[in-house]
DNA sequence: CCGGCCGCTTAACCTGTGTTGAAGCAGGGC
DNA sequence: GCCCTGCTTCAACACAGGTTAAGCGGCCGG
């Protein structure tokens, strides 16, 4: 994989801050604590395990910067990517009860990782007890639309797997990436960092390297996307909208006051 | 779709509280909450929406009887079902935030259904608060344990459609359902109802009904199962999970003490 | 500066699965 | 008892996508 220089972007704020609080307002004080859980990231280099398969109680982590997804293998080699992780998404703060089999997450990329165990109460639903009780706080309910976000995308992972072409999968891929990476204000002009090779989108869209490819071209000669370097420019999103029947993730990176 | 009698199995406790107090101890308020809960099922017949596409805040329900499915539609008509819903699962517990592009939730068979607005609370991470503040309930965690197998079968569902052949599909999707259905108790010897048409089954498993019904054929030739009326025998469960390369959904079905 | 590795591309060929269309078959309603 | 409807089954054909194998270019390490 090149270099992928890890585009420490000028205005990046915290990927994490950011997507959280375009879900829900949040307190001064729990702005602080994200800030302070992320104040220390540490590098991680592609292809790295974050959580083993079947790992009893996977540390909750926070994803800086770079990419990485859950995966699993059968037992023959073959590979499925189930969800792919990007920027201010977050790991491992559900499921702790019993070890799942659950597959594994790995960085695809170099990437940037914080340890997140301090969100672990608001995660669980944090809500004030005593008089107010009932009433979820904005970071309880910023973290509860993240999970769901990831139940959205794994649905729409199954509708794209189980019912489109390599063709129509791709464009509907593009957009949610397109619209998830917004979210964390990483797209410009439909313009995005796109550094994963062929055979992890192969993999993530249940295709072979071969026809991923192919299908690659197709969107390029259809003057669909535009591909330089690690960044994808989406040329004309209404028809990929189109082409993929995209429906939107809900997601509209626009914090709410 | 052929009558399906419904067997209201003679032994048949009600499958929300079987497979809740198999994911954690319920205290005894909580499983009389679910005892008033599951008191008047209302019958729905097949092919009725009980959550339409885009609701606003989906009513929380629960499935007492019959097979059901949250499913989505393509523009042309392709349908694509996510997951399906058996006796005893829940239904829009979590997500009653936004309104939410997930598609709809119908019923593949008659059933019968039970408002659970009651449950809402105690899913939201009921936690006693006071002294005790922090220990999560019984009931929480079971709800909260119901939450999590959704995730792994969706999980299942994306790596079957992504990187199994028809055959595998079908074979993985039969041990999944015996898994299930024994977590409520519908399971004598590896036989279980299996009501839906390979119609539904082709959606699910996102292969074209013809497609569908060579591959069942060939499970039978191949003296995997074996198929009477609405009810399904595995005759070989072992051989069943090598072709699948299946890993189970860790729901053992045993209540644990 | 060179060699090797990795990722991308191409080509030829093969096969699993989709499509179309039509014939059996069974149950339920009238 | 008979027809209608919905489900299963079958056959012929079409095609999307998988497989294998080979070449090419850039980057990195020596």
């Amino acid at each position: 994989m090149p270099g992928e220089p890890l585009a420490h972007t000028p205005a990046a704020t915290d990927a994490v801050l950011r997507r959280l609080s375009g879900y829900a307002p949040l307190a001064a004080d729990e702005a602080a604590l994200l800030r302070q859980v992320t104040a220390r990231p540490v590098p991680v280099p592609a292809r790295t395990e974050l959580v083993r398969d079947g790992e009893a109680a996977p540390r909750p982590q926070v994803l800086l910067e770079g990419w990485a997804c859950r995966q699993r293998l059968l037992a023959d080699g073959r590979r499925q990517i189930v969800v792919v992780l990007l920027p201010g998404d977050l790991i491992g703060l559900d499921q702790r009860r019993r070890p799942l089999p659950f597959g594994s997450v790995a960085t695809l990329t170099p990437a940037q990782i914080c340890e997140a165990g301090a969100l672990r109460d608001a995660a669980d639903g944090g809500r004030t007890c005593g008089k107010a009780a009932g009433k979820e706080t904005g970071l309880a309910a910023a973290l509860r639309q993240a999970r769901e976000m990831e139940e959205i995308w794994l649905v729409n992972q199954v509708v794209r797997l189980g019912r489109q072409t390599a063709y129509e999968r791709v464009a509907h891929f593009l957009l949610e990436l397109r619209e998830r990476l917004a979210a964390v204000d990483r797209v410009q002009e439909n313009r995005f960092s796109f550094p994963i090779t062929q055979e992890v989108l192969a993999d993530a869209l249940g295709l072979s390297v071969v026809h991923m490819n192919r299908t690659m071209q197709q969107l390029r000669r259809d003057g669909l996307v535009e591909q330089r370097a690690t960044a994808i420019t989406l040329r004309d999103v209404p028809a990929l909208v189109s082409i993929a029947d995209y429906t939107g993730t809900g997601d509209t990176g626009i914090p709410r006051a």
